[in-house]
DNA sequence: ACCCAGGATACCT
DNA sequence: AGGTATCATGGG
């Protein structure tokens, strides 16, 4: 048995599966704290239902009270990719009562008690993240969507309403695009980085790592190995390399700074360090292996909560 | 017309 | 090392 999978029973249905007795679990926290972007609600006034794109399937996943339907899913599936996408092995009852210690971060972290930290694919996180520096979040999930449309695997799935469902592409698929391409679909001076990010990636794997190290093998790295490899990226800077260590290669240890984060570190702590790789250590330091944790508690109640600063 | 957005980069001192 | 203008794009 795997244990703190935090939730009791599984049981298998026709058309998905059913999770009994879930805790730290809530969709409307999962899927609205910045780490995904695939993920969206089927009815606009109902924050317990949704719909997302993930490893070429589409789900659905509905909470009531204590219980979870994940839908499309059979047992198997979900044991084998599911459960771990989820994070479901790991132990948010004492990730959140160590967090809680510290008095402020107990607001943020009774505030998204929900939350659970995704682990994505690397390629679709890195360029994700490069597509969503100094951009909205709106934008951000229109170029990713576009993209998938262009360059990713259709999916056959039966409420298919005019063309909608796209894997995001592999990077030998995305590779077919050229600059001029990835312009039209909108995303900006972002496109000369996503580009060269995506051949990066292909010419690692064609080299089979030997001249740079494959993305799918970062996350074997130390922390400190796997962030300054990230930065060997066009279009990736301190930020955009945490976010891909944090929701692609589960480096709970990463704590992204963006300007949330930073308001946030301001608010709770009184921070007077306004320079972001400085806000960083701080933030690593107070919460060491929890800091991406931590961080997304932090993010999603600043956010939410539309801190302003004085 | 001006402002901003989960920042990164080139170019300054 | 630390600070700043610039980078496409579109919605407010």
């Amino acid at each position: 048995m795997i244990k703190n999978q935090n939730y009791k029973e599984l049981v298998e249905e026709k058309d998905g599966i059913r999770l009994l007795g879930v805790t730290h679990f809530h969709p409307q926290h999962i899927f609205e704290c910045g780490q995904c972007f695939r993920w969206h609600r089927i009815k606009e006034d109902d924050n317990t239902s949704y719909q997302g794109i993930v490893h070429g399937k589409v789900l659905q996943v509905s909470m009531e009270e204590d219980t979870v339907f994940i839908s499309n899913l059979t047992e198997k599936e979900f044991l084998k990719d599911f459960h771990h996408y989820f994070d479901f092995n790991r132990d948010y009852g004492l990730i959140k009562q160590v967090l809680k210690e510290d008095p402020v971060l107990k607001e943020a972290v009774d505030f998204g008690y929900g939350i659970r930290v995704l682990n994505q694919d690397p390629f679709e996180i890195l360029i994700s993240f490069i597509l969503s520096s100094n951009n909205l979040i709106t934008k951000i999930k229109d170029g990713i969507q576009k993209i998938s449309h262009d360059y990713g695997s259709k999916i056959t799935h039966e409420d298919d309403k005019n063309d909608a469902y796209y894997a995001f592409p592999t990077a030998l698929e995305l590779s077919k695009a050229t600059e001029e391409d990835l312009r039209k679909i909108g995303v900006g001076y972002r496109a000369k980085y996503i580009r060269g990010a995506t051949k990066m990636v292909v010419d690692a794997q064609k080299n089979k790592g030997k001249l740079a190290p494959d993305l799918y093998k970062l996350e074997n790295m130390s922390s400190e190995k796997c962030h300054k490899a990230l930065l060997a990226y066009p279009g990736v800077g301190p930020k955009v390399a945490d976010c891909v260590m944090l929701f692609s290669m589960g480096k709970s240890e990463a704590f992204p700074v963006d300007v949330w984060v930073k308001k946030a570190m301001v608010h709770f702590y009184d921070s007077k360090e306004n320079n972001l790789l400085k806000t960083r250590a701080f933030g690593q330091h107070l919460f060491g292996s929890y800091a991406g944790f931590a961080q997304q508690y932090l993010f999603y109640f600043a956010r939410e909560k539309k801190i302003v600063l004085k």
